[in-house]
DNA sequence: ACATAAGCATC
DNA sequence: ATCGGAC
DNA sequence: GTCCGATGATGCTTATGT
């Protein structure tokens, strides 16, 4: 491909919103494609570049020619700021002109810039980019079913090999493609519910999960070799020995378990989400901590289960990880579910997953048998401020700034606020309109894409709760808020204290010698 | 040598 | 992660 | 039902700046 058609077609590509148009585009793109050809597809991603580093972004472009094409591989790269900053800064011009600019921008790159660029640019996709797009590009282009794409993608970890497969091979090659062990397999995601009464209509009678505050893991095992796999089937085997060790000693020969991870303190209660990030991100790390606990089994002994109901998967984990099983209850009854969820706040964890008995192990899927549960606070909090928004959001003012009322001991009531984090989720456009209407009449100053306002505007905010910060001046911060509603009947007095915010950090549990103390 | 920022990961 | 919007 | 896009807080590692 040469660098002008990438160019004309990535310019095309992110000039275009429809889904359908993007397809098109791609599949143009794939067509002519044969078992010889390193072909590259551009995937168009979020954000802007980082300030100071717009430079990095161009210099992916001029190794995409030169690239070499041993190996029968299909290349997918993803453009990120540099396709995203051609089609928002350069306005409008032709594409030859676009390309010298890109090119006068290459040579500026350092050579660690370039480097860092090959690496990320070419020859690999970021997880997430586009990837439903790719795979309708991929079918199309080669005449056979968007779903077979899909699912051989899925059960293969990678678009790539299912794209190489059906590039080598055909539709056989895609059928071929299944699940392998010691290859990751994108995991099964969920839906939410509001409550268990909610999940349950929906799921039938179901299995009644603790929903744990960790990190997702996909454990694979073939004889003594293992493999630890997050979400995003990252292998972090080398961070998790002791993990390894305890996988060994199960009773198989091969195995795939899916499950979650996380730091358990010595009262087996949990700890902050924060301390299992450190505990499992650390490279040398001694991972005693972090314990696993598994909720489901996809493969066991030359046996794949993925197409099995969950009961009978659930058998099979108890059969071969019995002592490693997340807590759980059967049932079809709400009330019993309702007290699966109490019992699993009450021990400090997030909520519960609900999932439907008869549900399919559906890779890479959110699948609607399966529901997670977890509790809402709200808060009352005051908007000290916005930013502009960018892409679709641009020219709207966007994201803002949240504070909590500081308590005010004299009773005569303070409007002084302390900021507790930032949202943009939960607008509507319709919001955003208004909010940009209304917002400018209070505006105390602006810089760099904010605006500062005077505490005028309380918005109710709904958050899954809150997290000790070193970066938020009340040390604490929320923890996914979104927006409600604007709350034009709020007084300024009536918005929530720091003290309500930092009521919804979790708990720690005592140790007995203060229970004694407290009890005096 | 040390401090800060970028980049990527988890949720 | 979550959410709204587009398909 | 799905996918995409726009962004949240925080921790660790590595690159950059002084």
């Amino acid at each position: 491909m040469s660098f002008q058609a990438l160019v004309d077609t990535s310019s095309q590509v992110a000039a275009t919103s429809k889904r359908t148009e993007k397809t098109a585009l791609l599949a143009a793109l794939l067509a002519p494609l044969s078992p010889d050809d390193t072909v590259v597809a551009l995937g168009l991603l979020s954000g802007e570049p980082r300030q100071g580093r717009i430079g990095v972004g161009w210099s992916a472009i001029s190794n995409i020619d030169a690239q070499p094409s041993a190996t029968p591989t299909l290349k997918i790269a993803t453009i990120d700021a540099a396709i995203v900053a051609l089609a928002e800064t350069t306005g409008p011009g032709s594409a030859s002109r676009r390309a010298e600019q890109l090119h006068a921008l290459f040579s500026a790159a350092t050579a660690s810039e370039a480097d860092y660029l090959k690496r990320f640019f070419v020859g690999e996709i970021r997880q997430g980019a586009l990837e439903g797009i790719l795979a309708d590009a991929i079918a199309k282009a080669h005449g056979v079913p968007g779903t077979l794409v899909r699912r051989a993608a899925m059960l293969s970890g990678d678009l790539r090999r299912a794209a190489e497969a059906v590039v080598r091979d055909g539709r056989r090659g895609l059928e071929a493609l299944g699940l392998t062990v010691l290859t990751g397999v994108q995991p099964m995601l969920a839906s939410t519910s509001t409550d268990v009464a909610e999940a349950l209509a929906a799921t039938g009678p179901a299995s009644v999960e603790w929903k744990l505050d960790g990190a997702r893991i996909q454990v694979h095992r073939s004889g003594d070799e293992v493999q630890i796999f997050t979400r995003n089937l990252n292998d972090i085997t080398s961070r998790l020995p002791a993990m390894v060790a305890a996988v060994r000693s199960l009773p198989v020969a091969s195995v795939v378990l899916d499950g979650e991870t996380l730091s358990i303190g010595g009262d087996e209660r949990p700890e902050t989400f924060q301390e299992t990030m450190s505990r499992f991100s650390q490279d040398s790390p001694d991972d005693r901590g972090l314990r696993p606990f598994f909720f489901d089994i996809l493969h066991v002994d030359g046996r794949d289960l993925i197409d099995l109901p969950l009961h009978e998967r659930l058998a099979e984990l108890e059969r071969v990880a019995g002592q490693y099983r997340i807590p759980a209850e059967t049932t079809g009854d709400p009330a019993v579910a309702a007290t699966v969820l109490e019992q699993a706040l009450s021990s400090g964890h997030e909520g519960v997953m609900v999932k439907g008995l008869d549900g399919l192990y559906q890779a890479g899927r959110r699948g609607k048998s399966w529901r997670k549960v977890k509790p809402v606070h709200t808060l009352d909090l005051v908007v000290l401020g916005a930013e502009w928004g960018h892409g679709r959001r641009s020219g709207w003012l966007s994201n803002l700034h949240l504070g909590a009322r500081i308590d005010d001991a004299s009773g005569t009531g303070s409007d002084d606020f302390l900021m507790v984090g930032k949202t943009f989720k939960g607008l509507t456009d319709e919001l955003l309109r208004w909010q940009t209407a209304e917002f400018p009449a209070k505006v105390v100053s602006e810089s760099r894409g904010t605006v500062s306002l005077q505490p005028h505007f309380i918005v109710e905010i709904a958050l899954d709760g809150a997290q000790s910060s070193t970066t938020y001046p009340g040390g604490v911060a929320l923890r996914f808020a979104r927006v409600r509603r604007y709350r034009e009947d709020k007084l300024l007095s009536e918005v929530d204290t720091i003290n309500a915010v930092r009521k919804l950090l979790k708990e720690r549990p005592r140790q007995e010698s203060e229970k004694n103390d407290s009890s005096q």
